[in-house]
DNA sequence: TAAAAATACTCCATAGGTATTTTAT
DNA sequence: ATAAAATACCTATGGAGTATTTTTA
């Protein structure tokens, strides 16, 4: 294998075609640049410059091996640095996980943020289901994961708790029973539901059905949909009630559908769900940390 | 600078993630890996690896150093594989300079021969008056050039002739001088005449003024054409006749014209013209060197 | 305790320096 | 005679080896 400094002294030497110049470039004596030259010759098995007549000058081969050098200590310089931006978390890349990032509300605008004070980072947003997110963030495909559930505790895995919002009910604006600012769950163990499907929301799905059950009923489901604003849809097309955070309801609106908060059913039955952040503690990735430094967590934390 | 050798070391621990493994692929010890290790990311200036709980793993920054290195060792590789390819005339380039290639006959099958075989060499065939082609062979712009003068002597400048070969009269196909199947030039002092222009073709031009002044007349010229394809066509319109070298005449047909033999004036008047092969003969290309061996040189040759 | 990397040192290969010769104009 | 590269020989830096210690799971 050559080496990068026998590159640059047969750089030197192509440019000035003169031995002694090219040492005082390298700072070096002449002697030792011939030799290294003979060198690299040697190693090659064919000859890059001609000395005769008081004159030297490119071979064929020596013309084609220059353009060579300058192109391998280009690549070996682009990667340098574009290595040390990487070190210093100002280029490369972020891959985030998401269920949906519609409705995240101030999780846009961190992204944003983000965006505009790494130009040069390339921000990844993949949405998938959570157990999908999770296994991503332990096989260290994916850097940090937004999720409704705290994962399975790994002594790896670091969540952090991001907000907290309300469970609103998106009822049709013509329902009967939507008059009031906020309703009661108990008066609706008849109406149809429209949800998502099982696998998009895992534990958030399942929040929701507690939530049912706590009012006393298990919904009926008339309908699915995995897409938030099909979902809205439907509930605007009548085809039942639906429950959905509360930053969802910020983001997706519809002219037929209002969004009314739960009445509290007991202290201890929670009408609030969280938003979790989660990534690997052993991730070392300077992105993730300007990243994670950019969110504004909820005071309360978990590991 | 940080030398190939740094980079496979480094290449090896980032695959192997181990250092001692690494070692035994590099056919050295552990202990003087580890050091080159710390010398490089020393240089760099940043962390590549993280040694802790008996796993080495590559940070952000490692692993676009390691894209780099892969590029880097990727472009030497090549550039030496391509420069050996050029030393033994493989690839690389040849300029060819011409006239005109029309009408150069047997040297287009050498074009054509020579690509077919040496597929990866790029042969650019560039058209030019003579006076270009000699500065373009000086300058070492061109490799060969092919011209119809002798060069103006040089001491670096080898000529070798190609073929010689008979100036035709191109004429009307009704013209009434034409029955013959050769014709006395001095019949046609008082036709017009169709030249391509003076800085074409320079001595070619001269040559062919000359052999008109032999046969006792200074030649009218009617019409110039640069393309000789444009110059029968001119001959077919009636603009007048025209004198053209004999492979010119094999190449460039025309219903409405046909071509003559000139009749010998004088033996000391040649009415044969030469194609001149010329060249650098500092120019060490092989491919050159390949070139020149395909070419079948007329027995009779000039320095 | 065992496995892996780091440290401490020793050594020698080789890149580079100095003095000189060779070569070509 | 002069300019430039090659040769001869010497020096010393630093990369690699061996023995050992440190670290952590």
């Amino acid at each position: 294998m050559i080496e990068t400094r026998l590159l640059q002294q047969f750089i030197a030497v192509a440019e000035e075609l003169h031995f002694h110049r090219a040492a005082i470039r390298l700072h070096m004596a002449q002697p030792p640049l011939s030799q290294a030259i003979n060198r690299l010759e040697e190693k090659l098995g064919f000859v890059l410059l001609v000395r005769d007549k008081r004159e030297v000058r490119l071979t064929a081969a020596g013309h084609a091996f220059l353009q060579g050098a300058y192109q391998t200590l280009q690549a070996l310089n682009q990667g340098t640095e574009y290595a040390r931006e990487v070190s210093r978390g100002l280029a490369g890349k972020l891959t985030v996980t998401a269920l949906s990032i519609v409705g995240y509300g101030s999780l846009l605008n961190t992204f944003r943020q983000f965006k505009t004070t790494f130009p040069k980072v390339q921000l990844v947003i993949k949405e998938m289901p959570s157990l999908h997110q999770a296994q991503a963030i332990a096989a260290g495909e994916a850097d940090i994961a937004f999720m409704r559930t705290l994962p399975i505790a790994s002594s790896f895995l670091t969540s952090r708790l991001l907000l907290t919002e309300d469970i609103l009910l998106a009822l049709p604006i013509d329902h009967p029973k939507g008059v009031d600012k906020d309703v009661d769950l108990r008066h609706f163990a008849e109406d149809d539901f429209v949800f998502t499907p099982q696998a998009l929301g895992s534990g958030y799905h399942q929040q929701l059905i507690a939530l049912c059950e706590a009012a006393g009923f298990y919904p009926r489901v008339a309908q699915e949909a995995a897409q938030l604003h099909t979902l809205i849809g439907l509930v605007a097309g009548g085809f039942g009630v639906a429950l959905v955070p509360e930053t969802v309801a910020q983001s997706v609106r519809h002219d037929s559908v209002m969004y009314r908060k739960i009445r509290p059913l007991s202290p201890t039955i929670d009408t609030r769900l969280g938003l979790y952040a989660t990534w690997d503690m052993r991730n070392d990735s300077p992105l993730l940390a300007r990243f994670t430094s950019m969110l504004d967590f909820s005071e309360t934390s978990a590991s």
